[in-house]
DNA sequence: TAAAGATATTCTAATATCTGAATATGAAGG
DNA sequence: CCTTCATATTCAGATATTAGAATATCTTTA
């Protein structure tokens, strides 16, 4: 009973095991961006960005919204990120 | 100036983004342990044991020990990874 | 409802990662 | 030193992930 289950943990921790991703999560912190800021900002082609935020969606790290024409991607639980970041900081890892 | 290393972070993540390491990582939390004694514990052949470790090494999540003829693997770092645990902890997702 | 802009999906080739088998290295005891 | 036990490394095949091109799907507005 009570088993750990770790291949859900590990699947979290996949979804900042690649730059893209972190770099994204960073600027989602910042707040709300649609899928054409986040292709400027990390000057990436957009169904890359697209593919990467697929992943973020499916692992629950991101939502959106419809805004016009746009979608605008949010963290779920920004307060998750940041104590994790907070914590990396603290470590020099970031 | 103070641009963030985003591998580096990616890279530290990556550690944890398989289901093997996470319980490798959360039995260490529990006590240094010797290859072998992990490999009973997770049922695992020696050289999978081996290079998970190889890749926490190299990582600096562990370190290790010679005791007699075992090695003894133990986490160089277990404050940080108990706090990150506990965060997942309070959000369901351990 | 047609057109245009924004985003998603699919596909493919390149690359990375994982596993397990074979082999190598290193330590302790005789 | 030689043997044995413990662990590490190397290698090859299988699998997974990634980037980018081509294409499809939404959404809004005219």
């Amino acid at each position: 009973m009570n088993a750990i289950d770790y291949r859900k943990v590990s699947d979290f921790f996949n979804v900042f095991s690649h730059p893209t991703r972190v770099e994204m999560i960073i600027e989602l912190l910042k707040g709300k961006k649609c899928v054409s800021d986040i292709r400027e900002l990390l000057e990436l082609n957009q169904p890359n960005v697209s593919q990467h935020l697929s992943l973020l969606r499916l692992n629950d790290i991101v939502d959106w919204c419809q805004e016009g024409k746009r979608k605008c991607y949010f963290l779920k639980n920004p307060q998750l990120i940041k104590v994790i970041f907070d914590v990396l900081k603290k470590n020099k890892l970031l």
